[in-house]
DNA sequence: AGCCCTGAAATTGTATCCAACGAGGCGAAA
DNA sequence: TTTCGCCTCGTTGGATACAATTTCAGGGCT
């Protein structure tokens, strides 16, 4: 192909690039689940060679999003509606935690940050729920912010792993994208009582909240389908 | 080089070799936290070319063994002890919570295999402790399976991978040979409440017995350092 | 003396080529 | 007609060749 730098953003590798491409497709639901991934065919479409393209998916499959079979192929990984319950569990654990430690370790800053975010997605209450692509998927990206915010806050970089590994594969844009006008309120309201525990310094409080609120989201996600 | 099939073991692939091999040199203790890894030293000591040994490091990176600086190099991580006690305390989060549902979900088998797993680790019981190597390995591998089994007791595939991730990264081998006689002991003692705690269906008690059991491993370790 | 610049060596990142394996289709035999 | 076996083709796994980048030593400058 013969085209050294094809893309502006330089420093990038490849094989990062076409990672993240990637993931955003499978976490965005543009490649459906059961769906084949062809190294030649991602290769073309990046003009690039198979072997960052063989780089990216590897690293793909070890966070869970695809899975490889030796000499078969690789085709992105299928969860059952019960697995997508666990992770929602297995988050309202962690989180929770990590909520609990954040109301005891947070500073000014988080707060500061915390609030930002929450204005911004606040900003969004306008726009049009089933029209506005872009905007709900930058009201899940607000959102996703939010959380690894809080998981910041929590000062336990092992725990705040764990938990954003889980939120990746929970293709948080699609389910939110799903989500009704009044779940989206729903979860801001909760946002709001977070900020307030943290800012009151009430471990039990943000802990119980934060559960709450993933559970709840676990809940509209499981009723709808 | 052209030496198609060195080993004996076939279906396997050159690159899962690589990655158990040096996954184990890890987790041993055998390559120290910040040594460098070098692609093409490690391609000629496994007579393979780099492309394997290549794919094995990005997957040991996105396992959190190593890390890979673009252009630069992969070294083994380096782990403060801040940070190991944290791996410790999410275990002891996520695996409580393991042992709790293992309690409600367990069914004879279950228990069959966690009593066959015990007796194989109080045969150990004579061993050795300063003396014996693979002893110690072996002790520690049948604890790690004791460990696996209640999670899979759990009946959540969820909770159960992210705390095995967490257990491959806490080096348990390498601290497993740190503990003294008497810790070796109590972790027998605790092993016998949990399956106590599982055969009488008592969730609390299970989960109460696991977390002191790996926070109470978690000041050991720190003890010493 | 200390610092910056430069260039060569070492190492990683990518491209291309070859080998091995699995999937699916076609044909022959029961 | 159905089923078993073989064969071809497509795709992945691995080897080798090349390009790009970092690092570090050494020399010149301030």
């Amino acid at each position: 192909m013969a085209s050294p730098k094809q893309d502006g953003r330089a420093g990038l590798r490849m094989a990062d690039r076409v990672y993240e491409e990637i993931r955003r497709e499978i976490v965005g639901g543009r490649l459906a689940p059961g769906e084949k991934i062809t190294e030649a065919v991602l290769a073309e479409r990046f003009g690039a060679s198979r072997t960052p393209v063989r780089s990216a998916i590897v690293r793909l499959a070890g966070d869970g999003f695809v899975d490889m079979t030796p000499h078969s192929g690789t085709v992105v990984k299928h969860r059952t509606q019960g697995e997508v319950s666990e992770i929602y569990e297995v988050r309202a654990l962690l989180e929770s935690t990590a909520a609990g430690l954040a109301a005891q370790r947070r500073d000014q800053r988080d707060l500061d940050e915390l609030e930002e975010l929450q204005r911004g997605m606040e900003a969004a209450s306008g726009l049009s729920w089933e029209a506005d692509e872009a905007g709900v998927e930058r009201v899940s990206a607000l959102n996703q912010a939010f959380h690894r915010r809080i998981l910041a806050a929590s000062r336990n970089v092992t725990l705040a792993e764990s938990a954003a590994r889980l939120m990746n594969i929970g293709f948080l844009i699609n389910t939110y994208a799903r989500f009704s006008r009044q779940e989206f309120e729903r979860s801001l309201f909760e946002h709001r009582q977070l900020i307030a525990a943290l800012v009151s310094r009430d471990p039990a409080w943000a802990e119980a909240v934060m559960r709450a609120h993933i559970l709840g989201a676990r809940n509209s996600l499981a009723a709808e389908q």
